[in-house]
DNA sequence: GCCAACGTTGGC
DNA sequence: GCCAACGTTGGC
C-alpha cells in the first residue's frame, strides 16, 4: 500500500464536505496539473492518504482512502484530466499544522514542504507514520 | 494583499 | 526547442 496526501482549500471543498459523503467518498476532481494526475495514476483502491487543508488552515485534518482508481474527471471533457474517488476515513483529534510538520524531525523532505504548490503528492510510510503519530491517530 | 515559486503557453 | 511572459497557487 502507498500513501499519499491531498491538498484542497477548505472554501472550496473541506473536510466536512468530504465527510458527508460518507463511504460512498467522492472524485477528487478538478486537478489541472500533470504532476498531480500521474500520482493520481499511481494509485490502487485501498491507499491511503491524509486530507489537508490549505490557505487558512494549513493542516492535515484527517485521513482518506482511494476507493476507485484513476478514470475522467467528470468536471470536464479534457480526456487528459483523470482522478480518483476518495472516502473520509478518520478525522484527526490533533490538526497536524504546516508549523508542525515543518519543524519536526523525520518531516523535512516531504513534498509539502519542499514543494508546497503540488496539490496530490506521494507521502513516504516513514512520513505517514510520524503524521499519524502526531495527529493522535493510531498505529494502523 | 503581496510575492515567490512554479507550471503553462506561445512567439520565435 | 528555447525562453519570456503570464497565470495560479499558497504561505506569509
Amino acid at each position: 500500500m502507498r500513501y499519499w496526501l491531498f491538498k484542497s482549500e477548505p472554501s472550496t471543498w473541506s473536510w466536512d464536505d468530504q465527510r458527508a459523503k460518507g463511504d460512498a467518498g467522492e472524485e477528487w476532481d478538478g486537478v489541472r496539473n500533470y504532476q498531480a494526475r500521474n500520482m493520481m495514476r499511481e494509485m490502487k483502491i485501498g491507499d491511503r492518504g491524509f486530507f489537508y487543508h490549505s490557505q487558512t488552515e494549513k493542516a492535515v485534518v484527517g485521513t482518506v482512502e482511494v476507493i476507485a482508481e484513476a478514470h475522467p474527471d467528470s468536471t470536464t471533457d479534457d480526456a487528459r484530466w483523470e482522478c480518483v474517488d476518495i472516502k473520509a476515513l478518520e478525522t484527526a483529534p490533533e490538526a497536524v499544522t504546516l508549523d508542525t510538520i515543518k519543524t519536526t524531525p523525520g518531516l523535512e523532505e516531504m513534498v509539502l514542504v519542499k514543494n508546497s504548490r503540488l496539490s496530490v503528492q506521494p507521502v513516504t510510510e516513514e512520513e505517514w507514520r510520524i503524521v499519524r503519530s502526531l495527529a493522535g491517530l493510531s498505529e494502523d
